[in-house]
RNA sequence: GGGCGAUUGGCUCAGUUGGUUAGAGCGCCACACUCACAUUGUGGAGGUCAUAGGUUCGACUCCUAUAUCGCCCACCA
């Protein structure tokens, strides 16, 4: 009820977001608003969060990618669907790892001092202290999270669907380990798998070394590289077969410099004649291409280096030495043997850690992959045939691309923090080679137990010395599940409890978008598709949404090393969470990069204060006592002021939902935007002020704020609550409101365009009085001459308005113009307005600006009229704009008359 | 080497299937504070839509080149 006694309204007169906002988010919480469950009638909407990482602290991207979320949660929660967002944090094993070795660094120690064991219990300890930062910092900026459900990758339901799925594709023969080379991290120790080692380029040197002969020592020949020290480890040199200059030494011996070991020149397709010499090293054990010529050749692989990046024994008196500076010794000693024929400088990309940034040394190594091929093809498919839609639309080729050359996935990592690979062995039957060596045996024969639980004894010995495989599995490996782990899948024991999550899941699923960046398209979102697929037998989403990344204002991405980091917290702190998500909303358009500044938030915060003022301003002007819906009204009824803007409402409730449906957000917040400041404010509200107390407009003005901020509130949901209850005043939650449904009946497009004559003639009186500088506040004669009697009246509807918004008195509304004393003119669409005030022109520049306008005018009418003589135009043009473009030239034409009479009487 | 994106007033960007006079925010200039809001209001200046061709009755929009910037993918030592 509409109960209101001015003295109840207590607003601030400036928006105070801190108070307003901790206070509705405990109240959602307290109330379980965010949360859902299985309801059959009752269409769901489901997203589930990319899983921050527990270290996670929240930075603008998150702040982006969630209020996207947010909105489109609060959206469909209003449209009456049962809608789940679900939350959890990623425990990112690497990520994680390196944190908490950083902070036991402080206390001198490293992770091998404390062992394994006691290094993870620090690590949960660190996440149970710190893994929820980020959990709270969503919160304050407003996500609807159903945080009872947070899930967590490593807790225990979810580590067995971890289990479960290794175990499967194990034995479906889709995992298998083996001897490659990989991309390995010399500071984070371990294999990473390709996505996670992405290509820089380098400014680096080629290096072209000398290799004598071992039957001629004098002669040599030249190989070049840009890594000298893997000549240590090398096994041949290589030269294309169809090479004239090297066809007749294939086959001969070389003496491999400083380790003096022999080594042949062999002859292979691959190598390129053109580039360097036509002579590559090759080093098996160090790089992926030499490693399948060596294969190919049988060729020895000689690892010369430690996992830590340092050369080990085979590398003789360099032993030691780290990878850079034995590059620069080996270069040295080779100098000086004069076995260095040169040095350029060279360009090239190598691969860097994700996570430290550390070049990335391509190491052999013994890793456990996921044969990816099978995978891929029924995600290609789901994507192909638009099961799956990307938004923007280009990103479907992206990922098409990748998928359709999908490499296996090198699942294994030789970290501890993380799942740890549920393969088991026997100690008996494992011999001391089972060790983690670069090394290329053949994958020993000792049997492999793969099982989720630890088995008691081996199957072949009956040995109970059973001991589990060392190394965890990739963070991506648990996150490929998400949206269906974190309902509990597998749902191995059955109970009630299992089912009622299976009905859930079977509810939920597939989700109906996933909202995430552009990095994350291979790492997670094409193996989710492909998780989706072979474990629930459908697409994990229908929807992605792919937003920009967030940059600073020179695009740079922003990082806390490079220091230009905007910290979303602190935008909150200082203009509020409405503002923040207001303005990063209505900068990013479709799946475009933000381009962020500071001062970018004050548009938000300035939105908010004027959503904030204009509430106060209605609260303190309602009185009625009844509240009535103004679809109950006759549109008949209603003057053409409160007509005007229910059309202008119901048409921005179409274009905001359809908006939405679309992801585009910015669209649909700045409609809100014009709609609200522009249109209700600044015209609106100015012209019912006078009569405000009318029933009417008391009626439609409630209506229109009501169903505003229900349009507003999955974009700013603290103030659109705040001011609702205060609206209402009763407990009923807007978020749980309906959302608005446009009535075609009220959009009144002709009505419209009246009114925006209307506005016009106003803004053009407002301009005349500044150009011949009458004070705002002095009020001025005026005569309107109007086309037709139907227009007078219309003008004569409004003229209180008019009077007030352009501070108007003795209003004089007439029919045929005459010109008589002249003061100042001004020809607004086809109408004369007049300012009937003597001695205030500058008659020369009047007679210039006339002249100006005539030219410009007869120019619109010139090309006017030369696109309605082309008979082209007429026959192949849409009636309409032809229609369209007849009526402009009908309306120019009028106008020039109009001017021109104005300038003979000037004359 | 392939692919993608961007190029619109001083700045940052919109412009949804091609259709009148290309929009916004910020900034700038001028004016206005006892009036819901100076985190405001009113008015104004400022753009040959990167360039060159083409398609079309009509191009900011579609096509082809070119230029500049940015991103992604690819094992060329």
């Amino acid at each position: 009820m509409l109960e209101r006694n001015n003295s109840t309204v207590d607003l601030a007169k400036a928006y105070n977001p801190k108070e307003v906002e901790q206070r509705w988010y405990k109240l959602w919480e307290e109330n379980h608003l965010f949360s859902a469950r299985y309801n059959p009638n009752k269409k769901p909407f489901c997203i589930v969060i990319p899983p921050p990482n527990v270290t996670g602290i929240l930075h603008m991207g998150h702040a982006l990618n969630n209020t996207i979320q947010d909105i489109l949660i609060r959206y469909h929660k209003m449209k009456q669907e049962e809608t789940l967002w679900m939350p959890g944090t990623d425990h990112a094993g690497i990520a994680t790892q390196n944190v908490v070795e950083k902070a036991i660094a402080k206390e001198g120690l490293r992770r091998q001092d404390l062992g394994r064991e006691k290094f993870l219990e620090r690590v949960w300890q660190w996440k149970e202290q710190y893994g929820s930062t980020i959990i709270r910092q969503l919160k304050t900026l407003g996500a609807s999270c159903d945080w009872q459900r947070l899930r967590f990758t490593m807790d225990d339901e979810y580590s067995d669907a971890v289990k479960e799925v290794f175990v499967r594709l194990y034995n479906k023969g889709l995992i298998y380990q083996g001897n490659y080379i990989i991309n390995w991290c010399p500071r984070c120790q371990t294999a990473l798998a390709d996505e996670e080692a992405p290509h820089q380029q380098i400014e680096g040197y080629l290096y072209y070394l000398r290799y004598p002969f071992v039957d001629n020592p004098e002669k040599f020949i030249v190989v070049a590289t840009t890594r000298p020290e893997t000549m240590l480890g090398d096994s041949a040199v290589a030269v294309n077969p169809s090479d004239k200059r090297y066809k007749s030494i294939i086959g001969k011996k070389l003496l491999l410099p400083l380790v003096n070991r022999t080594i042949k020149i062999i002859a292979d397709q691959s190598i390129d004649k053109k580039f360097g010499t036509g002579a590559v090293k090759i080093t098996p054990a160090h790089d992926p291409n030499d490693y399948i010529i060596a294969k190919k050749h049988k060729l020895d692989f000689n690892c010369v280096m430690n996992p830590d990046g340092r050369m080990n024994e085979q590398a003789g008196h360099f032993y030691n030495m780290d990878r850079f500076e034995a590059r620069q010794v080996i270069v040295e000693e080779l100098k000086k043997k004069g076995l260095l024929e040169k040095i350029e400088p060279y360009t090239i990309s190598v691969g860097h850690c994700y996570r430290c940034h550390t070049i990335i040394e391509p190491y052999l190594s013994k890793q456990w992959f996921v044969k990816m091929r099978p995978l891929a093809e029924p995600a290609i498919k789901a994507v192909k045939d638009g099961k799956i839609k990307f938004y923007p639309a280009r990103w479907k080729k992206v990922y098409l691309n990748w998928m359709e050359n999908i490499q296996d996935w090198c699942i294994s990592r030789q970290i501890w923090w993380g799942h740890r690979i549920p393969v088991y062995y026997c100690r008996a039957c494992q011999s001391a080679e089972a060790e983690r060596k670069p090394i290329d045996k053949e994958i020993s024969n000792c049997p492999l137990i793969v099982s989720k639980e630890k088995p008691d004894s081996c199957p072949v010995c009956g040995s109970k010395d059973i001991f589990q495989e060392e190394d965890v599995l990739d963070t991506w490996f648990s996150s490929w599940l998400w949206p269906f782990a974190t309902f509990g899948w597998p749902f191995s024991y059955q109970n009630e409890e299992t089912k009622k999550k299976q009905q859930e899941l079977r509810y939920f699923y597939p989700t109906s978008v996933l909202v995430t960046a552009q990095e994350i398209i291979f790492f997670w979102v094409a193996r989710m598709i492909m998780a989706g697929f072979e474990f629930i037998k459908d697409i994990p989403f229908r929807d992605v949404y792919i937003h920009g990344t967030v940059r600073d204002i020179e695009g740079k991405k922003m990082s806390k090393s490079l220091g230009n980091i905007i910290d979303p917290l602190e935008i909150i702190a200082q203009y509020g969470a409405d503002a923040l998500r207001a303005s990063l909303i209505m900068i990013t358009a479709q799946g475009q990069d933000v381009y962020l500044s500071k001062e970018r938030f004050e548009q938000g915060r300035n939105f908010a204060n004027k959503i904030w003022n204009a509430a106060r301003f209605c609260l303190l002007n309602f009185y009625l006592n009844d509240k009535e819906q103004i679809s109950a009204y006759n549109k008949e009824n209603l003057d053409i002021i409160n007509r005007w803007i229910l059309s202008r409402l119901n048409l921005t409730i179409k274009q905001v939902t359809k908006n939405l449906d679309v992801y585009r957000f910015n669209d649909a917040l700045n409609k809100l935007y014009q709609f609200f400041w522009h249109e209700f404010c600044d015209w609106y509200l100015e012209m019912i002020k006078p009569d405000i107390k009318n029933t009417q407009n008391q009626k439609t003005l409630f209506c229109v704020l009501e169903q505003f901020l229900r349009l507003l509130h999955p974009f700013m949901p603290f103030i659109t609550e705040e001011i609702w209850h205060k609206l209402n005043q009763s407990d009923k939650f807007l978020i749980l409101e309906k959302w608005p449904q446009a009535d075609e009946k009220f959009i009144d497009k002709k009505l419209d365009e009246t009114m925006s004559t209307f506005f016009e003639v106003v803004a053009g009186i407002r301009t005349m009085r500044a150009e011949i500088g009458i004070l705002p506040q002095t009020e001025i004669p005026l005569v309107i001459y109007a086309e037709t009697k139907q227009q007078a009246m219309f003008f004569e509807s409004l003229s209180l308005q008019l009077k007030r918004l352009a501070k108007i008195k003795d209003l004089k509304i007439l029919l045929n113009y005459k010109h008589q004393d002249y003061t100042m003119t001004n020809i607004i669409k086809t109408i004369h307005v007049v300012i009937p005030l003597k001695g205030l022109v500058d008659v020369e520049k009047e007679k210039k600006k006339l002249e100006e306008r005539i030219n410009k005018v007869e120019k619109e009418i010139e090309q006017k009229k030369r696109m309605l003589e082309n008979k082209d135009f007429i026959a192949k043009a849409p009636k309409e704009v032809v229609e369209k473009e007849k009526n402009r030239l009908n309306e120019l034409q009028q106008i020039i008359l109009k001017l021109k009479a104005v300038r003979n009487a000037l004359n």
